[in-house]
DNA sequence: CGCCCACCATGATCTAGATCAAAGAATATT
DNA sequence: AATATTCTTTGATCTAGATCATGGTGGGCG
């Protein structure tokens, strides 16, 4: 949910193992040596030795609302949707988690959401009692996480502004915008940009329904601002055009 | 934005002085004190110091959108709404900071929205530095800072389910419903419960138009689930009912 | 006391986006 | 390769809530 500036970004190629097979994740300990950047080797030694690395298929249930929360994740490769449901069904996806995201992060003792896997995906796992004791010793990751909140907590408000107010076009161009700003972040380039998700997904992210999502791209492609490519990609034609169309200016 | 749990809960009924007059804030070192209810006494006395409260009357705007962040704030009594704008003026109101709120929190150098009086307010003003320099000093502090954080960032979500997937019914009915929580949580009588905010703001907060506030207040008081008292207060008639209708069950 | 002005309610009408329906297009399965 | 399955696009229609318009109401102030 939240972004972080990684001084690395590739993610870890590791041929891994089938879903839920468990491995310790070098990869995840270097991600986290830039989040936790002041720390000393003993910290990160310390942090090392409780990071496991799991790797999950498309559609997978990684925690359902209202279980026990007892791990937090960070994304390696991959997508993963965190969304809440009313009773008959209806869906509000609240984020989308890239590669370097955290999440799954609780103060209460149960996750507030359920967290699924849109692409294949790895995920690295910290137990949280671990965590927690860690956070004790370590002021400095306590700070970093609160940063991480307080990013998290200002997206949400934009994404506040964009559900309660916004047209369906201004919603679209926002998304496209926000997923190019975080592709810049994480050092992959912005323009095309890759769109992994569903129409269906993008309509529960939006507050839209999938024939709205098509219907807007369609017609964003028609008047040239986006052109659609193979492999779900996105070209954006006119990025200040783009910017525009997403403040209703 | 975030609620949290009081030892006493009875706001400052020191008639203080017109807007923007200051004085130290003892009433907020209470409250403080439990923020930070592990904190020795050395602790408490050197946060003590650097409160402040000021004094405001309703539609004052206590900061803008992008303007410097120098100051963390602390609702003594009366109640701030905080919003973002569009180009064009379109409003989302993102929340209501009720006795014993924190906001103005930022981790960038900039507000990410406006804060504005809804009703005469006292405030507690906590400077930034300062504030910043007690938390290095004291991690538990930063701990308690986080768990709002977080707890905000869930109350977040809540808020974008009811935006992108709620009809407007459901949508009054979670506003009652979350009004008369938090009500309770500060130790006020839950039912009726006190609506200090005009139409406007609460279509503003629900992603809706004013006229539709108002039908659907009629509409809701028709069927018997409310009825509208004096003074802003709105009787609850069964509160599962209530509840069934803010999720659409 | 009564006038004003901002708030609120309610009616009439309109429309963005939902819903319903069905035909392509892509992907997986046998 | 043929077939099932799921996703996407497009069309036709409907509706919740927006917009436009107007009158009611209550609290502040001369």
């Amino acid at each position: 949910m939240s972004t972080i500036d990684f001084a690395y970004s590739r993610d870890a190629n590791t041929k891994a193992d089938p879903a839920a097979e468990i491995h310790p994740c070098s990869a995840c300990t270097v991600r986290t040596l830039t989040v936790c950047a002041a720390l000393e080797a003993e910290e990160l030694r310390r942090l090392a030795e409780i990071l496991q690395t799991t790797r999950f298929d498309p559609g997978h249930t990684v925690f359902g609302e209202g279980e026990p929360a007892e791990t937090l994740y960070n994304v390696t490769s991959g997508t993963v949707k965190v969304y809440k449901l009313l009773p008959d069904g209806r869906r509000q996806i609240t984020g989308f988690l890239l590669p370097g995201d955290f999440f799954g992060l609780s103060v209460n003792d149960s996750y507030a959401y359920t967290a699924e896997t849109v692409t294949p995906v790895s995920l690295c796992r910290f137990p949280r009692r671990r965590m927690e004791a860690l956070l004790d010793e370590f002021p400095k990751m306590q700070r970093r996480l609160f940063s991480m909140a307080s990013n998290e907590l200002a997206a949400a408000q934009d994404q506040m502004l964009l559900l309660g107010r916004k047209t369906a076009k201004e919603k679209i161009c926002s998304f496209l915008l926000l997923l190019s700003q975080r592709a810049s972040r994480r050092g992959h380039k912005t323009n095309p940009v890759h769109v992994p998700m569903s129409r269906a997904d993008i309509a529960d992210y939006l507050g839209l329904t999938t024939e709205t999502v098509s219907r807007t791209f369609t017609q964003l492609k028609t008047s040239r601002v986006i052109s659609l490519l193979e492999g779900n990609k996105v070209q954006i034609q006119d990025m200040d055009d783009l910017l525009d169309l997403a403040e209703g200016a």
